[in-house]
DNA sequence: TTTTGAAGTCTCTCC
DNA sequence: GACTTCAAAA
């Protein structure tokens, strides 16, 4: 197990000779004072576009050139691209030694420590990851063991448990109050949720099993209870950077505390504006109240914008303002050309589709290459019409976001084999493979686990089961190929890929004969072949997998491995650190951005409010914002409704965009014949039935 | 006990 | 539209 994810994919090798930074020159007064600030906390609030990432880096560059160890500083970001990006735009500045700095996201380095430093706090070394479905899966074992599955009392689905216990996790908010505020129906039921817990925390460490939330905690309490380990990690670093720090929550404010508690050496970078992931625990606390956490602390404001037109800025400024608590700050931009963005109503989906791709190829045409362009919505189903025409007309895209390609359940079912063979005792990986088999059915899966759990899960206590006859060929197929899957020696090149062809050997039969549309699903299987090329052995292929899930969908057969041009589709929230030349923000409905299930409390809408700013602000040149009036909505039976522009796009901020209204397109054969009269005077029979005249 | 087909249930954001 | 849940058949 190699020490140092970092290392994979390998990073490419440049001969970037080193020049020295003339750090006054390249950045502004304010970007200069953050890049320079000598030693201790500091804080910068940095309005979206106003050079965020640039000031980090040269903080980092700046760092190197007055002596400190690039393997001494830590980059922590929200996710690995943005990581792998600041630090390659260090190297530039101050050459290959910027490689040695450490940087990632807090869950991947929490990872990265623990392997490392978990066995000294009684930790294996060798646990498995649980990502999000896992986990809830596992939460799900413990409440069925514990007799609350059954139907006879109404308890809490597997997913709300896990939900429950994470925001408890990383917010420190006591179970009950969690409870009050967001299910106030299961109020009575904090004992029982308390025995989930208690069960299912049980269940993972007999296990080895690691979920999300862990790898924050056990970094937190090696901090806080192991005061030697602590010294050796917190020791590791002199100076810590956090990117995004707005979208921190709790447990990780926690950490750094007790990663900077020595020598106060802590730069975070964030934007209150753009707080948009409390649903998962993210306070703005953190960044509101860094000043009075960290004594003495500097602040620096950036709230000149480099990246939008003003007639934008314009715009999104408008937007923001409705917002309650901030630090304030007026972006401005010098960049004062350009035109208003666009407010587009459309008549339905298919006409926002359509105005969508002509005017993509329209700014192609005026040379915008793709990649600089983007089409952002709030949640990833909200593209597939428009993924369609993408496809029907050949334009190659990528959609980012959702974590649809590991989420699949070919593909959680071809891993499951693989953690099985990691982990022995990976009791959610077996579950979901034997279940697999054909005539193994809930209990016959059940009596296997309790069976091998009797054995200490030795590797041969699978073969030492008895099944029930029918599924005596499942089972022995099984154990064949497990055995012959452990037989397989060495590190060699290619080594999980060829553990995957053989899974497929046995696994592709049963995914025919349990799906309809089997071919996407193969070829998901094939790039998953493809990734795991790219990992020297099992256990670094499945920790990388858990914790930087690929974004590609093979679903449309478009990719960026034959198109380098290619348009972006996004969800807002994947969009976040990110920029276009022109960006298309769709479906600006009410109930759809905000969507509607995120209405319930005022702190939720702000959220969605953020979230828009976020998407609207990652436009240069070229933004325009598009809403149907005809929405076909299946959920209230198959009709039309009249749907009305999102309520973030008030009266006021409409001032700031233009507006464009596409025609109804109307079928020649709808056409009435003018010149025949109306058969009724509808509108006289609406007045008429309010006795209106 | 497993399988199958039909009815029913939601629909998100991500490490 | 994809997945879960339920009831009845094999």
């Amino acid at each position: 197990m190699s020490d140092d994810l970092r290392a994979y994919p390998p990073r490419e090798r440049t001969a970037e000779p080193r020049r020295s930074v003339d750090f006054a020159a390249e950045l502004n007064a304010a970007q200069f004072k953050a890049a320079t600030h000598p030693d201790g906390p500091l804080l910068i609030v940095a309005g979206a576009g106003t050079g965020k990432t640039r000031t980090l880096v040269y903080r980092v560059a700046h760092l190197i050139d007055r002596g400190v160890p690039p393997s001494r500083i830590l980059l922590l970001t929200f996710t690995r691209r943005s990581a792998q990006e600041m630090l390659a735009r260090a190297e530039k500045l101050v050459g290959h030694a910027s490689r040695s700095v450490h940087g990632g996201t807090f869950h991947g380095t929490a990872h990265r420590l623990l392997r490392r430093f978990g066995p000294e706090g009684g930790l294996p070394g060798d646990f498995t990851i649980l990502d999000q479905s896992d986990a809830e899966d596992l939460m799900g074992l413990s409440r069925t063991a514990l007799g609350l599955g059954d139907k006879t009392k109404r308890f809490p689905k597997k997913e709300t448990l896990h939900h429950v216990y994470s925001r408890h996790v990383n917010t420190d908010i006591p179970v009950g109050a969690i409870l009050r505020d967001e299910y106030p129906r299961f109020v009575q039921l904090e004992e029982e949720f308390a025995k989930v817990f208690a069960d299912y925390t049980q269940r993972k460490q007999q296990r080895d099993l690691v979920d999300y939330d862990d790898l924050l905690l056990y970094w937190a309490l090696l901090l806080e209870n192991a005061p030697a380990v602590a010294d050796k990690i917190a020791g590791l670093y002199d100076h810590i950077l956090v990117d995004e720090y707005q979208d921190t929550n709790v447990l990780q404010a926690r950490i750094l505390k007790g990663m900077c508690r020595v020598h106060r050496n802590l730069t975070v970078v964030g934007d209150d504006a753009q707080s948009i992931y409390a649903f998962r625990g993210a306070t703005i606390r953190n960044i509101l109240d860094f000043p009075r956490e960290y004594h003495g602390a500097s602040t620096v404001t950036l709230e000149e914008n480099y990246r939008s037109t003003q007639p934008i800025l314009d715009a999104t400024n408008l937007l923001i303002s409705r917002a309650e608590e901030r630090f304030s700050k007026e972006l401005y931009s010098r960049r004062t050309g350009g035109e208003k963005p666009w407010l587009v109503t459309a008549q339905d989906e298919q006409q926002q589709t359509r105005f969508v791709v002509d005017r993509i190829l329209e700014l192609h045409e005026q040379g915008i290459p793709l990649r600089e362009m983007a089409v952002l919505f709030r949640a990833g189903y909200m593209s597939a019409d428009l993924e369609i025409e993408l496809t029907a007309r050949n334009i190659p895209f990528d959609k980012w976001g959702g974590l649809k390609f590991l989420e699949a359940a070919h593909v959680k079912d071809v891993l499951a084999f693989l953690r099985v063979l990691e982990n022995p005792r990976d009791e959610v990986s077996w579950y979901r493979l034997l279940l697999l088999m054909p005539g193994i059915g809930e209990v016959t899966a059940r009596n296997a686990v309790q069976s091998m759990a009797d054995l200490a899960w030795s590797h041969e206590s699978f073969g030492r089961f008895t099944p029930p006859p029918r599924a005596r060929e499942a089972h022995a197929a099984l154990v064949r190929l497990l055995a012959d899957l452990r037989a397989g020696t060495g590190d060699e090149d290619g080594r999980v890929t060829r553990e995957i062809v053989r899974v497929r050997a046995l696994y592709d039969d049963i995914l025919r004969e349990r799906y309809d549309r089997v071919e996407p699903r193969l070829s998901d299987l094939d790039q998953l072949q493809t990734i795991a090329g790219g990992y020297p052995d099992r256990a670094t292929f499945l920790s990388a997998l858990a914790l930087e899930p690929p974004s590609a969908t093979s679903d449309l057969g478009f990719g960026s491995d034959t198109e380098d041009d290619t348009l972006v589709l996004s969800t807002a929230h994947s969009a976040k650190g990110r920029e276009w030349d022109a960006v298309f923000v769709i479906w600006a409905v009410d109930g759809w951005f905000p969507m509607a299930r995120a209405l319930g409390s005022e702190d939720e809408i702000e959220e969605e409010r953020r979230l828009m700013y976020v998407a609207m602000t990652r436009a240069r040149n070229h933004l325009a914002v598009s809403y149907p009036l005809n929405v076909y909505d299946t959920r209230r039976g198959a009709d039309y409704s009249l749907d009305q522009v999102s309520r973030f796009l008030d009266r006021g901020v409409r001032k700031a965009f233009q507006r464009v209204t596409l025609q109804a397109v109307v079928e020649p054969a709808a056409v009435p014949d003018a010149s025949a009269p109306p058969e009724v005077d509808l509108r006289a029979l609406l007045r008429g039935r309010f006795g209106s005249s």
